[in-house]
DNA sequence: GTTAGCACTCTGGCATGGAGAGTGCTAACC
DNA sequence: GGTTAGCACTCTCCATGCCAGAGTGCTAAC
């Protein structure tokens, strides 16, 4: 699990606030430490550059703010991003005109169910110019909505499982010599009348009950424990898939100039155990999760941010879609955008169980 | 389409063979440009450094080596590379204790027709520590095997459609309100009835003949027309995915440390086009291919070697498996290894076609 | 044809020094 | 008391120069 970490200060006063603020926005937009002089020209502040460094003083103090070395200008800490979040999450949204491009792009594949959370992650990238990335929708205990056995040739056949919201799992099985398409059929039927709507278990208790002195009733039983064993497997797996797009964004950040701090990262998004465990925490919550830097365990993730938001049905098949980005990133665009976007797939899937 | 270039000198006498080996092997593990001096220490080559010094002059007379500077030791060029690969390809075969471990692994997804190539990629990686890549098998003209339509909720059913070979596309469609499992059934067999063993074309042909005037002949036509539109795009569509899996490997090769360079490498995976090219080039050639950095087309590849190898079945089936990574890579194991998986994959896709 | 010897060249590492940016402190100001 | 001007100080960055090391190419002798 990602450990939060704890601002130590108590509230701050409104300019100390502005002046934060305006730090963060400019060292996000240029990625140079920011100076007293460059915050009170660029910024309309009213006070001289010494009192802006006074409270620069005091915000490094606090934990907030930083120094790379004595005569350079100050960047945030992963607090002082923690607390800008926390200052905007609630607030951030997309521009009217972006959400109806998207809402468009999707309108478009409205029918592929397969391919919702990579269009989810290819948006978010392309929007956000960071690593858009996004699971699946998971069923929480898979249920079959139907059984199909088709002749590939004399000796396999392929066995296809429609699940409950419409996606498929498929495997080859072996068959005997001489097995013709309409015996298959037949098992499928047999078996149609045992799977539906039932999940891995129910399938196993249902097939140790399954009395039939039917000819075939050793094949439908053999079919039916590698569908179980299907089931399993993918009940089981924490993460079926992490589909990225936009990595390419990443790489061109100046703090990923060196590939050693980028490997760093990649392997960081191989590394599904976290993904996984941040995936399952994200959808628990509920809404839009900030995780930054330090704040993610693996050590490989400490230069990085990741925003992510849960969609689907709670309890039924949810899924998680997010950025993965420098901490040195736009998060209102950011949080926006994934909020929006984890938005459109909940509507998308309401309509798988509507 | 990949231009090859020829080098220009003739034969090379036996000595300056044996040196322009030394160099390249040299090279190629230590990533250090090669001295006169560290030949004749490291390989028995029986003369001294002044005699190796006059022969590697001549060698990069003829283009095969190169000096990044008047101080530095000599490294392959492309051409260099070219004459080597050309003198080992017949011959690089894979140690058999691989070659075993790797035929496990295949055995335990013997039955996951759809995982066989993402398989093979990884495989590829590990093996050679480099990246691997690859494409999926796909038909030439696909014919559909079996339809069949599943009821998800009172607006949407989701259409599955089985091919020749046992792979599965799916899409969802819209019902009319009250439509029943049984007449989804009913329209799924007559489906079946007219797609059988068919391709795009035909299906189009035959739905145009088909003059039924029962009550569902709409709904099977509509059906139909989805199914066409289905297949088209899977038809038309060049490479359906290319995957890839150990970029990390490269990621860490020396020459990639700045990581311009490594966005270019990655900025070039993601060029489909190209790949799609060279995929249908290797299909038709039937054996293992090397394409050394600048005999690729796009600028963004000419600091990359790759080696690539058909599988499946000549004017039915085939994809593509290989090797990604610097042209400094270890080519008798990449050539073996992308060979041997390439003769595996066959294997398994001949019992698609038993 | 091969080799020893040597002058030459270029890189990479390291120290030097000045310009520039930005800080932190102090003392004066409102 | 908070704010500000002034200034010394610190550190990076960049250019420069220098030296050691590696490796070459040439020449002359074997």
């Amino acid at each position: 699990m990602a450990r939060r970490i704890r601002r130590s200060t108590g509230p701050l006063d409104r300019r100390a606030n502005a002046i934060l603020r305006a730090v963060i926005d400019e060292y996000v937009s240029s990625a140079i430490p920011v100076g007293s002089l460059a915050l009170v020209e660029r910024y309309g502040l009213g006070v001289s550059s010494a009192t802006v460094r006074n409270i620069l003083a005091e915000l490094e103090l606090s934990g907030l703010l930083t120094h790379p070395h004595t005569s350079a200008g100050r960047i945030p800490t992963d607090e002082g991003y923690r607390w800008y979040v926390e200052s905007i999450i609630d607030s951030a949204l997309m521009p009217e005109v972006e959400q109806l491009m998207i809402r468009h792009q999707f309108g478009q594949i409205e029918y592929a169910n397969e391919h919702w959370f990579r269009l989810a992650a290819s948006t978010i990238a392309s929007v956000t110019r960071a690593a858009g990335i996004a699971t699946p929708a998971k069923p929480s205990a898979t249920q079959v909505r139907r059984v199909d056995l088709v002749e590939i040739n004399d000796r396999l056949a392929s066995l296809v499982v429609v699940l409950r919201e419409g996606t498929i799992k498929q495997v080859l099985i072996n068959i005997e010599v001489g097995t013709t398409q309409e015996s298959l059929t037949e098992v499928a039927a047999a078996l149609n009348s045992i799977v539906d709507g039932r999940t891995a278990a129910e399938i196993s208790r249902a097939i140790a009950r399954f009395g039939s002195t039917s000819p075939l009733a050793d094949v439908v039983r053999r079919v039916a424990d590698r569908i179980v064993v299907l089931l399993r497997e993918y009940d089981t797996a924490s993460v079926e898939e992490v589909f990225s797009d936009g990595l390419l964004n990443v790489m061109g950040a100046p703090e990923f100039a060196h590939s050693d701090k980028l490997r760093r990262v990649f392997s960081a998004l191989e590394n599904r155990a976290y993904l996984g465990e941040l995936v399952e925490a994200v959808a628990a919550s509920g809404d839009v999760q900030v995780f930054i830097g330090h704040e993610n365990v693996p050590d490989d993730m400490r230069e990085v941010a990741l925003v992510l938001a849960p969609y689907g049905q709670p309890g039924r098949a949810v899924g998680v879609v997010g950025v993965l980005g420098p901490t040195r990133m736009a998060y209102p665009q950011a949080i926006g955008t994934v909020r929006f976007v984890s938005g459109l797939m909940n509507e998308l899937v309401d309509h798988l169980y509507a």
